[in-house]
DNA sequence: TATAGTGTACCATCTGACTAGCACACTTTG
DNA sequence: CAAAGTGTGCTAGTCAGATGGTACACTATA
C-alpha cells in the first residue's frame, strides 16, 4: 500500500488517510481480512500523530470499513461489492481525461477548480448554499 | 454570480470563495473591471462572518486577481492570460467524463476518490508523503 | 507464563479557521 | 457639506484538527 496525503490542501489528515483506504479497497488494492499497517508504524512512516491515526481508523470502523482487533491489529471487514472492476474502469476514463487537459496546458489548480465545479453542477443535492448575486 | 460552498468538505470557507472567484474569471463570467459583491452583502448570503469574506478578497487581491479599492469596492482585476476558451473547453470534457462516469453508477463519492487519485498519480512533485508499506 | 506487539483511553497543549462585534477611513452620491 | 455605502483594522472568543505523552488492556507467540 502507499498512501500519499497533502498537508496544504486543508482536508484534514485524517479525512485524507480515509479517502485513501477506501480507495484502495475499491480498487482492490486491498482485499476481505488484509491486515492495514499498525497505528503507530503508520504515524511514524506518514510523519503524523498515532492519534491522528487512530481517528481515522475508528472512522473507518464506525463506517464498516474497517474491523479493529483489540490486540492484533486493524484488518479490512468484507466489503459488500466488489467495484473493483468499476473502479478501475473509471480511473482509466478519469486518466485518459486529466491526460488530455494537461496536454492542453491546464494547471492542476485549475484542474481542480473545474473537476469541483462540474460536480456541484452535476449533483447539487448536497449541503450547498446557493449566491445570485448580480452587480452590487 | 453564483457561488457554491460545501460547508462539511474539511476545505476553509474563505479557500472555497477563492476558487470560486477564479473559476469564475477563468471561464469568463467575471471579466475584468467587474465588481465583485460587497462584502457585507456576500457575507449576508452566503451566511457567513465578513472576516471570512474580507480574507478571500484580500488573498486574492494577493494573488492579483481582484482589486480592493477602499470606499467603493471590490473589482476583478485585468488578468494576464484569458484563459476562458481553453477552460470551457475543459470544461465540456470533463463534463463528459462525470456524465459517463455516473450512468456508469459511480457515487459522488467514490468519484471524487477517483479523481484525486488520478491528479496524485500523475503529479507527484507537491507536498507528499509516501509510505510503502507490507502486510506489518 | 512471560513478553512483545497490538489497540484503547486519557489529558494537556498548540494552531488555524471561523465567529462576533465595534470603531474608523475613504468614496460616491445627492 | 451630509449621508449612505464601502473597505480597513482591531480585539476577543469558540471550535476542530493535530500534536505529545502516558498508562492500560488485550492477543499472539515463544
Amino acid at each position: 500500500m502507499i498512501f500519499r496525503l497533502n498537508q496544504s490542501s486543508g482536508v484534514p489528515l485524517y479525512l485524507q488517510l480515509m479517502e485513501q483506504v477506501k480507495h484502495a479497497v475499491e480498487t482492490g488494492a486491498l482485499r476481505e481480512g488484509d491486515q492495514l499497517p499498525t497505528i503507530r508504524s503508520l504515524a511514524e512512516e506518514l510523519v503524523m500523530n498515532p492519534n491522528t491515526v487512530v481517528r481515522a481508523y475508528r472512522e473507518l470502523e464506525h463506517e464498516g470499513v474497517v474491523e479493529l482487533r483489540h490486540g492484533s491489529g486493524a484488518f479490512i471487514k468484507e466489503s459488500a461489492a466488489d467495484r473493483g472492476r468499476l473502479i478501475r474502469r473509471a480511473q482509466a476514463v478519469v486518466h485518459s481525461a486529466v491526460e488530455r487537459l494537461t496536454l492542453l496546458g491546464l494547471t492542476e489548480e485549475e484542474l481542480r477548480r473545474v473537476f469541483e465545479n462540474e460536480i456541484s453542477q452535476a449533483r447539487p443535492e448536497g449541503q450547498w448554499r446557493k449566491l445570485s448575486g448580480g452587480k452590487p
